[in-house]
DNA sequence: TCAGTGGACGAACAGTGTTCGTAACACGAA
DNA sequence: TTCGTGTTACGAACACTGTTCGTCCACTGA
Protein backbone atom coordinates (compact mmCIF):
# COMPACT_ATOMS: atom_id res chain seq x y z
CA UNK A 1 0.00 0.00 0.00
CA UNK A 2 1.09 3.42 -1.21
CA UNK A 3 1.91 6.25 1.47
CA UNK A 4 -0.53 8.74 1.37
CA UNK A 5 0.21 11.70 -0.46
CA UNK A 6 0.70 14.25 2.01
CA UNK A 7 3.48 11.82 3.78
CA UNK A 8 6.56 14.30 3.44
CA UNK A 9 9.27 12.07 2.70
CA UNK A 10 12.25 11.23 4.81
CA UNK A 11 14.97 13.57 4.97
CA UNK A 12 17.84 12.05 2.80
CA UNK A 13 20.82 13.51 4.31
CA UNK A 14 20.09 11.72 7.83
CA UNK A 15 21.30 8.76 6.41
CA UNK A 16 24.47 9.52 4.88
CA UNK A 17 27.71 9.34 7.29
CA UNK A 18 29.28 12.46 8.83
CA UNK A 19 32.20 13.52 6.27
CA UNK A 20 35.86 13.27 8.05
CA UNK A 21 39.04 13.99 5.97
CA UNK A 22 39.63 9.95 6.79
CA UNK A 23 36.39 8.95 5.14
CA UNK A 24 37.03 10.80 2.01
CA UNK A 25 40.58 9.11 2.13
CA UNK A 26 39.57 5.49 2.70
CA UNK A 27 36.56 6.00 -0.17
CA UNK A 28 39.54 7.86 -2.50
CA UNK A 29 41.44 4.37 -2.06
CA UNK A 30 38.37 2.09 -2.42
CA UNK A 31 38.00 3.90 -5.62
CA UNK A 32 41.56 3.36 -6.59
CA UNK A 33 41.40 -0.18 -5.78
CA UNK A 34 38.39 -0.35 -7.97
CA UNK A 35 39.41 1.68 -11.30
CA UNK A 36 42.60 3.15 -11.04
CA UNK A 37 44.17 6.16 -9.89
CA UNK A 38 42.26 8.25 -12.91
CA UNK A 39 39.20 7.66 -12.10
CA UNK A 40 40.50 9.36 -8.94
CA UNK A 41 38.55 12.61 -9.50
CA UNK A 42 36.99 14.62 -6.50
CA UNK A 43 33.72 14.22 -8.37
CA UNK A 44 34.11 9.90 -8.07
CA UNK A 45 35.07 10.49 -4.85
CA UNK A 46 32.03 12.39 -3.62
CA UNK A 47 29.59 10.43 -6.01
CA UNK A 48 31.05 7.37 -4.44
CA UNK A 49 30.01 9.68 -0.92
CA UNK A 50 26.67 10.31 -2.26
CA UNK A 51 27.65 14.18 -2.25
CA UNK A 52 29.01 16.61 -4.36
CA UNK A 53 32.44 17.32 -5.12
CA UNK A 54 32.30 20.91 -3.18
CA UNK A 55 31.54 19.08 -0.28
CA UNK A 56 35.13 17.18 0.01
CA UNK A 57 36.96 20.84 0.19
CA UNK A 58 35.91 21.21 3.80
CA UNK A 59 38.16 18.23 4.93
CA UNK A 60 40.62 18.35 2.25
CA UNK A 61 41.89 21.56 1.02
CA UNK A 62 43.09 20.38 -2.67
CA UNK A 63 42.78 17.42 -4.75
CA UNK A 64 46.45 16.92 -4.75
CA UNK A 65 46.00 16.96 -0.88
CA UNK A 66 43.56 14.17 -1.05
CA UNK A 67 45.63 11.99 -2.87
CA UNK A 68 48.91 12.65 -0.47
CA UNK A 69 46.94 11.81 2.44
CA UNK A 70 45.96 8.36 0.14
CA UNK A 71 49.71 7.52 -0.11
CA UNK A 72 50.62 8.54 3.13
CA UNK A 73 47.83 6.17 4.50
CA UNK A 74 49.36 3.30 2.25
CA UNK A 75 52.62 3.84 3.90
CA UNK A 76 50.93 3.16 7.65
CA UNK A 77 51.17 -0.94 7.31
CA UNK A 78 54.73 -0.79 5.91
CA UNK A 79 56.32 -3.02 8.94
CA UNK A 80 59.65 -0.84 9.44
CA UNK A 81 62.53 -3.11 11.06
CA UNK A 82 64.23 -2.46 14.45
CA UNK A 83 67.91 -2.03 13.55
CA UNK A 84 70.29 -4.71 13.85
CA UNK A 85 73.69 -3.93 12.68
CA UNK A 86 74.37 -7.86 11.71
CA UNK A 87 72.03 -8.00 9.21
CA UNK A 88 71.72 -3.90 8.26
CA UNK A 89 71.87 -5.17 4.10
CA UNK A 90 69.03 -7.77 4.49
CA UNK A 91 67.28 -5.37 7.14
CA UNK A 92 67.04 -2.56 4.46
CA UNK A 93 65.85 -4.99 1.61
CA UNK A 94 63.43 -6.55 3.34
CA UNK A 95 62.04 -2.51 4.14
CA UNK A 96 61.65 -1.56 0.20
CA UNK A 97 60.46 -5.25 -0.71
CA UNK A 98 57.64 -4.29 2.25
CA UNK A 99 57.47 -0.35 0.67
CA UNK A 100 56.94 -2.06 -3.58
CA UNK A 101 54.47 -4.52 -2.02
CA UNK A 102 52.31 -2.03 -0.48
CA UNK A 103 52.82 0.23 -3.49
CA UNK A 104 52.02 -2.79 -5.74
CA UNK A 105 48.92 -3.60 -3.86
CA UNK A 106 48.05 -0.42 -4.54
CA UNK A 107 47.30 0.10 -7.98
CA UNK A 108 48.46 3.29 -9.69
CA UNK A 109 49.42 4.68 -5.62
CA UNK A 110 53.58 4.88 -7.16
CA UNK A 111 52.64 7.91 -9.21
CA UNK A 112 51.45 9.97 -6.29
CA UNK A 113 54.70 9.27 -4.72
CA UNK A 114 56.18 10.51 -8.12
CA UNK A 115 53.53 13.92 -7.78
CA UNK A 116 53.97 14.63 -4.58
CA UNK A 117 56.87 17.16 -4.24
CA UNK A 118 58.18 16.20 -0.69
CA UNK A 119 56.58 13.48 1.21
CA UNK A 120 56.06 14.93 4.44
CA UNK A 121 53.25 12.43 5.85
CA UNK A 122 53.88 11.03 9.43
CA UNK A 123 54.65 7.78 7.53
CA UNK A 124 57.12 8.92 4.74
CA UNK A 125 58.78 10.28 7.90
CA UNK A 126 59.16 7.56 9.45
CA UNK A 127 60.03 5.75 6.81
CA UNK A 128 62.66 8.08 5.99
CA UNK A 129 63.65 7.85 9.49
CA UNK A 130 63.96 3.94 9.42
CA UNK A 131 66.45 3.36 6.42
CA UNK A 132 68.42 5.97 8.11
CA UNK A 133 68.53 4.43 10.91
CA UNK A 134 69.37 0.80 8.97
CA UNK A 135 72.19 2.20 7.66
CA UNK A 136 73.81 4.05 10.21
CA UNK A 137 73.61 0.89 12.72
CA UNK A 138 75.68 -0.81 9.23
CA UNK A 139 78.43 1.57 10.19
CA UNK A 140 77.83 4.28 6.91
CA UNK A 141 78.02 8.37 7.98
CA UNK A 142 74.80 10.09 7.84
CA UNK A 143 75.94 11.85 4.62
CA UNK A 144 76.73 8.41 3.20
CA UNK A 145 73.35 6.67 4.67
CA UNK A 146 71.18 10.45 3.46
CA UNK A 147 72.56 9.85 -0.40
CA UNK A 148 71.83 6.08 -0.26
CA UNK A 149 68.63 6.46 1.61
CA UNK A 150 67.87 8.75 -1.59
CA UNK A 151 69.37 6.32 -4.30
CA UNK A 152 67.31 3.41 -2.92
CA UNK A 153 64.06 5.50 -2.02
CA UNK A 154 64.46 6.89 -5.69
CA UNK A 155 64.87 3.64 -7.30
CA UNK A 156 62.15 1.35 -5.29
CA UNK A 157 59.82 4.45 -6.51
CA UNK A 158 60.85 4.21 -9.80
CA UNK A 159 60.40 0.76 -10.13
CA UNK A 160 57.18 0.52 -8.05
CA UNK A 161 56.14 3.21 -10.46
CA UNK A 162 57.15 1.49 -13.92
CA UNK A 163 55.57 -2.35 -12.64
CA UNK A 164 52.42 -0.40 -11.62
CA UNK A 165 52.25 0.70 -15.31
CA UNK A 166 52.02 -3.26 -16.49
CA UNK A 167 50.04 -4.48 -13.39
CA UNK A 168 47.07 -1.90 -12.79
CA UNK A 169 45.08 -2.19 -15.87
CA UNK A 170 46.05 1.55 -16.63
CA UNK A 171 47.87 0.32 -19.71
CA UNK A 172 45.62 -1.61 -22.05
CA UNK A 173 47.05 -4.33 -23.65
CA UNK A 174 46.43 -3.74 -27.05
CA UNK A 175 48.51 -0.95 -26.92
CA UNK A 176 51.26 -3.04 -25.25
CA UNK A 177 51.09 -5.33 -28.36
CA UNK A 178 50.81 -2.60 -30.80
CA UNK A 179 53.50 -0.75 -29.01
CA UNK A 180 55.88 -3.79 -28.94
CA UNK A 181 55.23 -4.18 -32.91
CA UNK A 182 55.93 -1.05 -34.16
CA UNK A 183 58.92 -0.79 -32.17
CA UNK A 184 60.03 -4.42 -33.63
CA UNK A 185 59.09 -3.30 -37.23
CA UNK A 186 61.43 0.05 -37.03
CA UNK A 187 64.18 -2.00 -35.28
CA UNK A 188 64.13 -4.83 -38.16
CA UNK A 189 63.67 -1.83 -40.64
CA UNK A 190 66.98 -0.73 -39.81
CA UNK A 191 70.19 -2.67 -41.31
CA UNK A 192 71.03 -5.72 -39.56
CA UNK A 193 72.62 -5.36 -36.28
CA UNK A 194 71.91 -2.10 -35.76
CA UNK A 195 70.12 -3.33 -32.65
CA UNK A 196 71.52 -6.56 -31.84
CA UNK A 197 70.94 -6.67 -27.95
CA UNK A 198 68.03 -4.52 -27.97
CA UNK A 199 66.06 -7.44 -30.17
CA UNK A 200 66.89 -9.89 -27.84
CA UNK A 201 65.76 -8.56 -24.62
CA UNK A 202 62.40 -8.91 -24.41
CA UNK A 203 61.86 -12.19 -22.72
CA UNK A 204 63.50 -10.55 -20.10
CA UNK A 205 60.63 -8.31 -19.25
CA UNK A 206 57.64 -9.52 -18.44
CA UNK A 207 55.59 -9.96 -15.13
CA UNK A 208 57.24 -12.95 -13.94
CA UNK A 209 61.03 -11.60 -13.81
CA UNK A 210 59.54 -8.71 -11.75
CA UNK A 211 60.67 -9.97 -8.79
CA UNK A 212 64.04 -10.65 -9.71
CA UNK A 213 64.79 -7.75 -11.33
CA UNK A 214 64.04 -5.19 -8.42
CA UNK A 215 66.64 -7.68 -6.17
CA UNK A 216 69.39 -7.01 -8.70
CA UNK A 217 68.58 -3.58 -8.47
CA UNK A 218 68.23 -3.87 -4.78
CA UNK A 219 72.15 -5.66 -5.00
CA UNK A 220 73.49 -3.51 -7.39
CA UNK A 221 72.90 -0.40 -5.11
CA UNK A 222 73.78 -2.27 -1.63
CA UNK A 223 76.78 -4.00 -3.48
CA UNK A 224 78.26 -0.88 -4.46
CA UNK A 225 77.53 0.82 -1.02
CA UNK A 226 79.47 -2.02 0.57
CA UNK A 227 82.48 -1.65 -1.26
CA UNK A 228 81.97 1.97 -0.52
CA UNK A 229 82.98 1.26 2.84
CA UNK A 230 85.98 -1.26 1.65
CA UNK A 231 84.64 -3.91 3.57
CA UNK A 232 82.78 -7.17 1.98
CA UNK A 233 79.12 -6.70 3.63
CA UNK B 1 49.47 58.36 -45.10
CA UNK B 2 47.09 55.52 -44.24
CA UNK B 3 45.71 52.55 -47.31
CA UNK B 4 42.85 53.63 -49.96
CA UNK B 5 39.82 52.23 -47.56
CA UNK B 6 39.03 50.19 -50.81
CA UNK B 7 42.39 48.47 -50.12
CA UNK B 8 41.52 45.09 -49.96
CA UNK B 9 44.04 43.32 -46.54
CA UNK B 10 46.71 41.04 -47.26
CA UNK B 11 45.62 36.73 -46.93
CA UNK B 12 46.62 36.58 -42.96
CA UNK B 13 46.82 33.08 -43.72
CA UNK B 14 49.71 33.31 -46.57
CA UNK B 15 52.28 35.04 -43.38
CA UNK B 16 52.05 31.75 -41.20
CA UNK B 17 54.43 29.02 -42.03
CA UNK B 18 52.71 25.83 -42.99
CA UNK B 19 52.27 23.19 -40.52
CA UNK B 20 54.46 20.05 -39.64
CA UNK B 21 54.82 17.99 -36.67
CA UNK B 22 58.32 18.82 -36.66
CA UNK B 23 57.17 22.58 -36.30
CA UNK B 24 54.69 21.49 -33.66
CA UNK B 25 57.05 19.51 -31.97
CA UNK B 26 59.78 22.16 -31.99
CA UNK B 27 57.03 25.09 -30.46
CA UNK B 28 56.28 22.32 -28.04
CA UNK B 29 59.84 22.48 -26.58
CA UNK B 30 60.12 26.76 -26.75
CA UNK B 31 57.31 26.54 -24.57
CA UNK B 32 58.10 23.90 -22.25
CA UNK B 33 61.83 25.94 -22.49
CA UNK B 34 60.06 28.80 -21.94
CA UNK B 35 57.11 28.26 -19.13
CA UNK B 36 57.72 24.53 -17.97
CA UNK B 37 55.67 21.44 -18.84
CA UNK B 38 52.44 22.23 -17.23
CA UNK B 39 52.30 25.18 -20.12
CA UNK B 40 52.91 22.76 -22.87
CA UNK B 41 48.62 22.39 -23.81
CA UNK B 42 47.87 21.92 -27.16
CA UNK B 43 45.50 25.60 -26.61
CA UNK B 44 49.32 27.31 -25.68
CA UNK B 45 51.09 25.52 -28.35
CA UNK B 46 48.61 26.41 -31.03
CA UNK B 47 48.82 30.04 -29.63
CA UNK B 48 52.22 30.09 -30.50
CA UNK B 49 51.72 29.09 -33.64
CA UNK B 50 48.88 31.71 -34.39
CA UNK B 51 46.08 28.87 -34.92
CA UNK B 52 43.32 26.77 -32.99
CA UNK B 53 44.25 24.00 -31.05
CA UNK B 54 42.32 21.95 -33.64
CA UNK B 55 44.86 22.52 -36.02
CA UNK B 56 47.34 20.21 -34.56
CA UNK B 57 45.49 17.05 -34.55
CA UNK B 58 46.46 17.21 -38.25
CA UNK B 59 49.93 16.16 -37.29
CA UNK B 60 50.03 14.60 -34.27
CA UNK B 61 47.65 11.91 -32.86
CA UNK B 62 47.01 13.23 -29.41
CA UNK B 63 48.68 15.46 -26.32
CA UNK B 64 50.67 12.68 -25.43
CA UNK B 65 52.16 11.92 -28.97
CA UNK B 66 52.83 15.45 -28.80
CA UNK B 67 55.13 15.62 -26.00
CA UNK B 68 56.24 11.92 -26.54
CA UNK B 69 58.07 13.35 -29.43
CA UNK B 70 59.55 16.52 -27.71
CA UNK B 71 61.41 13.95 -25.46
CA UNK B 72 62.58 11.47 -28.26
CA UNK B 73 63.75 15.04 -29.84
CA UNK B 74 65.59 15.69 -26.61
CA UNK B 75 67.49 12.87 -26.44
CA UNK B 76 68.50 13.14 -30.26
CA UNK B 77 71.66 15.33 -29.06
CA UNK B 78 72.97 12.77 -26.49
CA UNK B 79 76.05 11.86 -27.43
CA UNK B 80 76.49 7.73 -27.27
CA UNK B 81 80.27 6.21 -26.42
CA UNK B 82 81.41 3.54 -28.95
CA UNK B 83 82.44 0.63 -26.36
CA UNK B 84 85.28 -0.08 -25.66
CA UNK B 85 86.08 -3.04 -22.85
CA UNK B 86 88.84 -1.27 -20.80
CA UNK B 87 86.49 1.79 -19.77
CA UNK B 88 83.16 0.18 -20.20
CA UNK B 89 82.26 1.70 -16.51
CA UNK B 90 83.24 5.42 -16.95
CA UNK B 91 81.70 5.01 -20.80
CA UNK B 92 78.24 3.66 -18.69
CA UNK B 93 78.49 6.75 -16.27
CA UNK B 94 79.03 9.18 -19.37
CA UNK B 95 76.19 8.06 -20.88
CA UNK B 96 73.65 8.89 -18.08
CA UNK B 97 75.44 11.99 -17.07
CA UNK B 98 75.10 13.12 -20.47
CA UNK B 99 71.11 12.09 -20.41
CA UNK B 100 70.71 13.46 -16.94
CA UNK B 101 72.44 16.76 -18.24
CA UNK B 102 69.92 17.01 -21.53
CA UNK B 103 66.64 16.24 -18.91
CA UNK B 104 67.90 18.74 -16.78
CA UNK B 105 68.32 21.47 -19.83
CA UNK B 106 64.60 21.05 -20.26
CA UNK B 107 62.43 22.10 -17.59
CA UNK B 108 59.98 19.31 -17.01
CA UNK B 109 60.89 16.68 -20.04
CA UNK B 110 61.86 13.72 -16.86
CA UNK B 111 58.27 13.90 -16.17
CA UNK B 112 57.50 13.39 -20.06
CA UNK B 113 59.84 10.77 -19.52
CA UNK B 114 57.62 8.88 -17.04
CA UNK B 115 54.59 9.55 -18.83
CA UNK B 116 55.44 7.64 -21.28
CA UNK B 117 54.72 3.58 -21.21
CA UNK B 118 57.67 2.52 -23.13
CA UNK B 119 59.66 4.96 -24.96
CA UNK B 120 60.00 3.51 -28.43
CA UNK B 121 60.95 6.82 -30.38
CA UNK B 122 64.07 6.11 -32.62
CA UNK B 123 66.48 8.31 -29.95
CA UNK B 124 64.91 6.35 -27.14
CA UNK B 125 65.47 3.12 -29.13
CA UNK B 126 69.47 3.96 -29.68
CA UNK B 127 70.03 4.79 -25.98
CA UNK B 128 68.94 1.52 -24.69
CA UNK B 129 70.78 -0.48 -27.51
CA UNK B 130 74.18 1.82 -26.79
CA UNK B 131 73.69 0.94 -22.98
CA UNK B 132 73.16 -3.07 -23.59
CA UNK B 133 76.39 -2.72 -26.16
CA UNK B 134 78.77 -1.02 -23.04
CA UNK B 135 77.63 -3.60 -20.81
CA UNK B 136 78.09 -6.15 -22.88
CA UNK B 137 81.49 -5.11 -23.76
CA UNK B 138 81.96 -4.68 -20.20
CA UNK B 139 82.14 -8.89 -20.06
CA UNK B 140 78.02 -8.98 -18.64
CA UNK B 141 75.33 -11.50 -20.02
CA UNK B 142 73.03 -10.00 -22.02
CA UNK B 143 70.40 -11.04 -19.42
CA UNK B 144 72.50 -9.17 -16.66
CA UNK B 145 73.12 -6.48 -19.36
CA UNK B 146 69.35 -5.80 -19.78
CA UNK B 147 68.53 -5.92 -16.00
CA UNK B 148 71.00 -3.57 -14.84
CA UNK B 149 70.43 -0.87 -18.01
CA UNK B 150 66.80 -1.51 -16.89
CA UNK B 151 68.18 -0.15 -12.90
CA UNK B 152 70.51 2.08 -14.05
CA UNK B 153 67.93 3.84 -16.36
CA UNK B 154 65.38 3.64 -13.88
CA UNK B 155 67.52 5.51 -11.39
CA UNK B 156 68.85 8.32 -13.77
CA UNK B 157 65.57 8.99 -14.78
CA UNK B 158 64.04 9.32 -10.84
CA UNK B 159 67.25 11.52 -10.35
CA UNK B 160 66.82 13.63 -13.64
CA UNK B 161 62.61 13.81 -12.36
CA UNK B 162 63.63 14.76 -8.22
CA UNK B 163 65.76 17.02 -10.03
CA UNK B 164 63.65 19.01 -12.40
CA UNK B 165 61.05 19.54 -9.23
CA UNK B 166 63.61 21.96 -7.74
CA UNK B 167 65.20 23.84 -10.85
CA UNK B 168 62.61 24.45 -13.04
CA UNK B 169 60.13 27.17 -11.49
CA UNK B 170 57.65 24.17 -11.42
CA UNK B 171 58.17 23.91 -7.85
CA UNK B 172 57.30 27.63 -5.63
CA UNK B 173 59.76 28.26 -3.12
CA UNK B 174 57.39 29.42 -0.72
CA UNK B 175 55.78 26.17 -0.78
CA UNK B 176 59.21 24.81 -0.08
CA UNK B 177 59.84 26.97 2.88
CA UNK B 178 56.77 25.91 4.40
CA UNK B 179 56.73 22.03 3.75
CA UNK B 180 60.22 22.21 5.12
CA UNK B 181 58.85 24.17 8.16
CA UNK B 182 55.51 21.61 8.65
CA UNK B 183 58.14 18.63 8.70
CA UNK B 184 60.38 20.43 11.61
CA UNK B 185 57.69 21.49 13.20
CA UNK B 186 55.97 17.95 13.41
CA UNK B 187 59.38 16.54 14.09
CA UNK B 188 60.19 18.56 16.60
CA UNK B 189 56.60 17.63 18.60
CA UNK B 190 57.72 14.52 19.11
CA UNK B 191 59.70 13.01 21.62
CA UNK B 192 62.94 13.96 21.07
CA UNK B 193 65.20 11.58 19.36
CA UNK B 194 62.12 10.27 17.19
CA UNK B 195 63.69 11.68 14.33
CA UNK B 196 67.20 11.27 14.93
CA UNK B 197 68.63 11.45 12.00
CA UNK B 198 66.01 13.02 9.16
CA UNK B 199 66.23 16.01 11.46
CA UNK B 200 70.09 16.18 10.42
CA UNK B 201 69.77 15.90 6.91
CA UNK B 202 68.43 19.14 5.42
CA UNK B 203 72.08 20.10 4.98
CA UNK B 204 72.90 17.22 2.23
CA UNK B 205 69.99 18.07 -0.08
CA UNK B 206 70.31 21.18 -2.24
CA UNK B 207 70.92 22.08 -5.17
CA UNK B 208 75.14 22.13 -5.13
CA UNK B 209 75.40 18.57 -4.07
CA UNK B 210 72.83 17.16 -7.18
CA UNK B 211 76.35 16.20 -9.11
CA UNK B 212 77.44 14.49 -5.82
CA UNK B 213 74.71 12.34 -5.39
CA UNK B 214 74.18 11.72 -8.47
CA UNK B 215 77.36 9.99 -8.51
CA UNK B 216 77.39 8.59 -5.55
CA UNK B 217 74.16 6.43 -6.82
CA UNK B 218 75.85 5.36 -9.85
CA UNK B 219 78.61 4.30 -7.92
CA UNK B 220 76.98 2.13 -5.83
CA UNK B 221 74.86 0.63 -9.16
CA UNK B 222 77.98 -0.19 -11.03
CA UNK B 223 80.08 -0.73 -7.67
CA UNK B 224 77.57 -3.68 -6.99
CA UNK B 225 77.36 -4.81 -10.70
CA UNK B 226 81.06 -5.22 -10.72
CA UNK B 227 80.42 -7.04 -7.56
CA UNK B 228 78.68 -9.34 -9.20
CA UNK B 229 81.29 -10.10 -11.80
CA UNK B 230 83.37 -11.12 -8.98
CA UNK B 231 85.93 -8.77 -10.47
CA UNK B 232 86.80 -5.28 -9.21
CA UNK B 233 86.24 -3.63 -11.60
C1' DT C 1 16.42 31.77 22.47
C1' DC C 2 19.88 33.85 19.69
C1' DA C 3 24.32 34.52 17.54
C1' DG C 4 28.34 32.64 15.65
C1' DT C 5 30.81 29.05 13.43
C1' DG C 6 31.69 25.24 10.65
C1' DG C 7 30.07 21.82 7.46
C1' DA C 8 27.34 20.59 3.33
C1' DC C 9 26.78 21.38 -1.33
C1' DG C 10 24.66 23.39 -5.88
C1' DA C 11 25.73 26.48 -9.46
C1' DA C 12 29.05 28.38 -11.97
C1' DC C 13 33.67 29.30 -13.59
C1' DA C 14 38.01 28.47 -16.05
C1' DG C 15 40.78 25.28 -18.00
C1' DT C 16 41.94 20.82 -20.57
C1' DG C 17 41.94 17.34 -24.57
C1' DT C 18 39.37 16.08 -28.31
C1' DT C 19 35.75 15.45 -32.08
C1' DC C 20 32.90 16.86 -35.84
C1' DG C 21 31.74 19.44 -39.67
C1' DT C 22 32.96 22.86 -42.96
C1' DA C 23 36.02 25.65 -45.68
C1' DA C 24 40.27 26.22 -47.99
C1' DC C 25 44.12 24.56 -50.30
C1' DA C 26 47.08 21.59 -53.18
C1' DC C 27 47.65 18.51 -56.76
C1' DG C 28 46.83 15.78 -60.81
C1' DA C 29 44.16 14.76 -64.84
C1' DA C 30 41.39 16.11 -68.66
C1' DT D 1 41.95 26.48 -67.32
C1' DT D 2 38.67 23.73 -64.85
C1' DC D 3 37.19 19.96 -62.14
C1' DG D 4 37.52 16.31 -58.83
C1' DT D 5 39.71 14.42 -54.96
C1' DG D 6 42.35 14.18 -50.92
C1' DT D 7 44.51 16.59 -47.25
C1' DT D 8 45.06 20.28 -44.14
C1' DA D 9 43.27 24.01 -41.32
C1' DC D 10 40.39 25.24 -37.73
C1' DG D 11 35.95 27.06 -35.27
C1' DA D 12 32.32 25.42 -32.47
C1' DA D 13 31.03 22.37 -29.31
C1' DC D 14 31.44 18.58 -26.12
C1' DA D 15 32.76 16.13 -21.89
C1' DC D 16 35.51 16.26 -18.16
C1' DT D 17 38.46 18.28 -14.37
C1' DG D 18 39.57 21.16 -10.02
C1' DT D 19 37.91 24.82 -7.61
C1' DT D 20 35.32 29.00 -5.78
C1' DC D 21 31.40 31.46 -4.08
C1' DG D 22 27.16 31.96 -1.94
C1' DT D 23 23.41 29.97 0.61
C1' DC D 24 21.45 26.90 3.84
C1' DC D 25 21.54 23.95 7.81
C1' DA D 26 23.13 22.01 12.18
C1' DC D 27 25.36 22.52 16.33
C1' DT D 28 27.29 24.84 20.35
C1' DG D 29 27.81 28.19 23.86
C1' DA D 30 26.23 32.24 26.22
Amino acid sequence: MSDPAWRTPPVRRAAKPRLSQELIVRTGLDVLLAEGLDAVSMRRVAQALETGPASLYAHVATKDELVELMLDRVLEDVPLPAPDPERWRDQVKELFRAQLGAMHAHPGIARVAWQVMVPVGPNALRHGEAVLSLLRAGGFTLKQAAYAGDALSLYTKAFAYEGSMWSTGEVDPEDVAKRGRQMTEYMDSLPAGAFANMTRTGEFFNAGTAGERFEFGLDMLLGGLAAMMGADR
